[in-house]
RNA sequence: GGGCGUUUAGCUCAGUUGGUUUAGAGCAUCUGCCUUACAAGCAGAGGGUCGCAAGUUCAAAUCUUGCAACGCCCA
């Protein structure tokens, strides 16, 4: 084994390993558990959230698989339909092709080709990532299943009327040449101008009304102004035509509320076919909407002489016109949100069209109720609120999109009762199949029924939103939908509440009657260190690949993990991978270590031959065990959080760190180095590196006690004269310390494979391990059995007693830094105990003290006199002494016990005001003044102890 | 404008229902160590009026209210 652990030399080989042995599929009988992958963009390239989004769902699943669930990770990519449409027109662009030169068939054949050659990228990346998906189950929103599954849900959406086609106003994208839903549009705050237009009366063109616009272009769409009933100064206007500047077109003065008398002029112009609030006034008044603008966002044929200019060239040439016209009052700058396609950036219109739509309100509603009601619970909390904020006001989702790439609308029109062509009063039949739609047509149109399909695609997120049944093969009744519906959790970031959480919790209540999970889990958003969002266009974003590259998959998992809390947005620099790395190396030093001496030395623990050490590790392992356990539980018996990931993780890595590694490794280093002696009575060194890899497999029977056989290695070794032979008692304790030091190193690999999945198994291979960590079982804590074995009767407890040891030794080091004594320069320690009891349990684990700092001498007394020149250390039931004669600085020492003197005195002040507060002591409960009180105790006494000790410098 | 989050050591963050914390960790800083598992390491040390103000309580980093700053979402 290697001083340094390199992850690039492994984490290939587990993956392929994990995968040939089919790890990664759902196993036994035990209770499911089962995580829908979000699935990522087929075009996309893996980032950091993705990361964080995986290594979570990763910890859970590979959890849960040790714990004996029938886990499955269904994993897939989503076919993204704006994106990939974009990307494959680009490259066409390069060739200098446009889809429409190629036909829609050919295009969608390009695509295709597009997604089979690179759609495999970001699957390939999370299989860097260590993620345990279930690859034979990969898939593909436009897969054959998947489409049904969309086909399925339309035609019943729509036999339930919940689905229509009407004429509505909705988001056009220009650039995109289609429609969007509401949630694909983002406001973006843009500085901007406020245009006050004249409009003459059309009896007076001496008088004028004058209105505000942001967007002057869109006047050739007005059908009215509308004033306020209350507002004086148009009172008499009302009911009166003006003429639309540059125009001859009259249209009215209407009164209507959403003029609002203090903003602005007070008068609004109205053009409902361009604006979602004017098509409100309209439908109230009863005005026909007029379309001013192209599809392509030219001005039409209503825009008289601006007919074919661009909206933004025809506002320039517009208010330049009005200005000379003297009919451009006045122009202010203003912030003003503009409406942005969340794909293309493009500026986006209102527009009047004809569209497909899901009526939200009857889907809605139980979908309320299931969270309501904690069928479904967010974590954290909060986000319950994000969920019932976009569902409420139940506005009608629109579906249909005038892309190429996508699932095709099941929809076919009847052309034989037009003229051949598609009208927005055409008839149309929705089925599952073109024969069906063929049958159904006849049926309802005779014989001679000509189908023309509906050339719209459906909204990507109308197949998102069913993913956590149709990958599971919904709508044939699957085992896999049998057993794994309704999935666990939904692990996701906030800002896809919107577009997919809810959907997936309608769709599923709607055709499973189910929730599709009870918890969705909303992790953080990954930030650079400036606290900004990560983009492509910034620059700023950290690429995990190459993290993985230069730290390891295992430092980067780990790392996400510490960092993750309660959902807070983690600000993340490449340094904080460190961690991850140095973690890792640690654990792989501590391997190292025992490595050379685990052949023919495992063996069962016997509890008769465990030292104090042991026992204290081995409950700090339980400890540490139940702790990871709960954290990672997403559904607690209390109902309480669980999923705190970071914690689980914190724990390991203390655990590791400073119990396991700067602790019990250190106390029980000796015993497990000894040297062994041969069978020929000479002493076998062991030497790093030339040991042949121990076979020993835990749970099963150790290797008969006999005499070691010694390593191939062992005659070439040089001799090492100073390594003194072993007697049989040390051969013994040798054997019971590197036992218990793998049992624990095992238990606590099983436990951090969940997020460091790679060298945790090559760990459990270097132990010796025949089978796969990754499928073996969770440890349990074994306290129970464990607990019988404390220390002496009237004694202290054992962990009680090994706090006091570490205690003392914390004291000793803190006086060997403060006269900064080498750590090789042993220590003369002499012990002075309050009472023989514990006197007694002291003599008997001085070695602890011994093994963790070097002394020359060790006396453990009762009520021992304090050398002259020596430091003094306090502990709770005695102090110590070093004799430091030379060293000794009095007043130094002075000054050191004195700082601790007046901590405690104000300490005890404090205590002392609070106990002798009545009402304390009246209304606290009895333990918490009973802990006070001890607290105060241990206080006096420390105090006493300093007082003798400066007492002793004079 | 509405909703939510954040504010604790130089930096990044923990602190679950108020009392086992006399507010912790990692990084950084300083001191001493190449101690045969690990210098990606070991052993110490320094560093905080818990954003501000008021309130509730025997007791507040923790609960309430107000204010401020920063961030996110929605209109």
């Amino acid at each position: 084994m290697d001083s340094r652990y390199s992850p690039q030399d492994i984490e290939e080989k587990w993956y392929r390993i994990w995968r040939e042995r089919d790890v990664f599929k759902p196993h036994g009988n035990g209770k499911p558990f089962t995580i829908v992958i979000p699935p990522p963009n087929v075009t996309g390239a893996l980032h950091m959230g993705h990361a964080l989004n995986n290594t979570l769902q990763d910890v859970l699943i590979r959890s849960k698989r040790m714990q004996g669930y029938r886990t499955l990770w269904q994993p897939g990519t989503d076919h993204a339909g704006i994106a990939t449409q974009s990307v494959v027109e680009k490259q066409l662009a390069k060739e200098g092709v446009k889809r429409q030169d190629l036909g829609r068939e050919a295009f969608v054949a390009k695509v295709w080709e597009w997604k089979n050659e690179y759609g495999d990228r970001i699957v390939n990346q999370l299989m860097r990532l260590g993620s345990s998906c279930d690859w034979s189950r990969l898939r593909f929103t436009m897969d054959e299943g998947l489409s049904r599954a969309v086909r399925e849900v339309f035609v019943r959406l729509h036999e339930d009327g919940l689905i229509y086609r009407g004429t509505r106003l909705i988001n056009w994208c220009p650039k995109l040449q289609t429609a969007l839903a509401d949630e694909e549009v983002e406001n973006k705050e843009t500085k901007g101008h406020f245009w006050s237009i004249k409009y003459s009366l059309a009896d007076d063109p001496t008088q004028s009304i004058t209105v505000a616009t942001t967007r002057p272009e869109t006047m050739f769409g007005d059908v009215a102004i509308a004033v306020n009933a209350e507002d004086e100064r148009y009172k008499a206007w009302i009911g009166k035509d003006v003429i639309i500047p540059t125009t001859t077109r009259r249209i009215p003065i209407i009164a209507d509320e959403h003029a609002d008398p203090t903003k602005g002029t007070g008068a609004v112009k109205i053009t409902p076919a361009h604006d979602f609030n004017d098509y409100e006034v309209g439908q109230r008044h009863n005005l026909k909407p007029i379309i001013a603008l192209n599809l392509d966002a030219t001005l039409n044929h209503m825009g008289g002489k601006y007919q074919g200019q661009d909206r933004f060239v025809a506002r320039k040439n517009l208010l330049a016109d009005l200005e000379a016209l003297g009919q451009l009052a006045s122009v202010e700058d203003r912030v003003i949100p503009i409406p942005t396609c969340y794909r293309s950036g493009d500026v986006v219109e209102p527009y009047l069209l004809d569209q497909w739509f899901v009526n939200m309100k009857p889907l809605a509603i139980p979908a309320l109720d299931v969270v309501e009601r904690g069928e479904t619970r967010f974590v954290p909390e909060r986000y319950t609120k994000t969920y019932r904020a976009w569902l409420e006001p139940f506005k009608d989702w629109c579906i249909s999109r005038q892309l190429w790439w996508g699932h095709q609308i099941p929809a076919w029109y009847v052309v034989s009762e037009t003229d051949g062509k598609r009208r927005q009063d055409t008839p149309f039949v929705v089925a599952r199949s073109v024969e069906e739609a063929q049958a159904e047509a006849v049926k309802k149109f005779g014989p001679h029924a000509k189908l023309v399909q509906e050339e719209d695609v459906l909204d990507t997120w109308f197949s998102s939103a069913l993913w956590p049944f149709s990958t599971l093969g919904w709508p044939d009744k699957t085992p896999e939908l049998d057993k794994q519906y309704p999935t666990d959790v939904l692990v996701t970031d906030r800002g896809i509440i919107y577009f997919w959480v809810a959907r997936m919790i309608f769709s599923g209540l709607k055709f499973l009657n189910k929730t599709p999970f009870h918890t969705v889990y909303i992790h953080g958003t990954i930030l650079d260190e400036k606290g900004q969002r990560m983009s492509k266009s910034k620059g700023n974003g950290i690429d995990p690949i190459e993290m993985i590259e230069k730290y390891g998959a295992d430092a980067v998992r780990f790392a996400l993990m510490i960092l993750t809390t309660e959902g807070q947005d983690i600000k993340l620099s490449p340094v904080k991978f460190e961690t991850g790395r140095n973690f890792a190396n640690k654990l792989w030093n501590a391997v190292r270590f025992v490595h050379p001496h685990l052949e023919g030395n495992r063996e069962p623990m016997r509890e008769s031959d465990m030292t104090l050490a042991d026992r204290w590790i081995l409950d700090r392992l339980d400890e540490t065990i139940q702790t990871v356990t709960e954290c990672l539980e997403s559904r607690l018996p209390d109902g309480s959080a669980g999923l705190r990931f970071s914690e689980a993780a914190q724990a390991i890595y203390r655990f590791t760190w400073d119990d396991f590694c700067s602790t019990y490794l250190e106390i029980r280093k000796k015993v497990i180095t000894a040297a062994v002696p041969a069978a020929d009575g000479t002493t076998t060194p062991v030497i790093d590196g030339q040991s042949p890899a121990a076979d020993g497999v835990p749970g099963q029977s150790p290797a008969p006690a006999a005499s070691p056989v010694p390593s191939p290695a062992a005659d070439a070794a040089p001799a090492h004269s100073s390594s003194p032979a072993v007697d049989p008692a040390s051969l013994a304790a040798k054997r019971q310390a590197v036992s218990v030091f793998a049992h624990v190193l095992e238990k606590l690999i099983a436990i951090l494979h969940p997020f460091m999945p790679f060298i945790t198994e090559e760990i459990a291979a270097n132990l010796g391990w025949k089978e796969l960590l990754a499928t073996s079982a969770w440890p349990k804590p074994e306290r129970a059995a464990l607990a019988v074995a404390s220390g002496g009767k009237s004694g202290l407890s054992d962990v009680a007693l090994m706090e006091t040891l570490l205690k003392i030794v914390d004291e000793v080091r803190a006086i060997r830094g403060n006269y900064t004594i080498p750590p090789g320069q042993g220590l003369d320690l002499r012990i002075s105990c309050d009472t023989p009891a514990l006197q007694r349990q002291l003599l008997r684990q001085v070695e602890v003290i011994g093994s963790l700092e070097k002394v020359s001498a060790l006396t453990v007394e009762v009520n021992a006199a304090k050398p002259a020149f020596s430091a003094a250390g306090m502990f709770t039931g005695g102090r110590f002494f070093i004799p430091l004669q030379g060293i000794l600085d009095p007043v130094a020492e002075k000054a050191r016990l004195t700082k601790e003197l007046s901590k405690a005195e104000s300490y005890i002040a404090a205590q002392e005001k609070k106990l002798s507060n009545e009402s304390f002591v009246k209304s606290a409960p009895a333990e918490v003044v009973e802990g006070e009180r001890v607290k105060l105790q241990s206080q006096l006494d420390k105090l006493a102890k300093l007082k003798l000790a400066l007492a002793d410098l004079g």
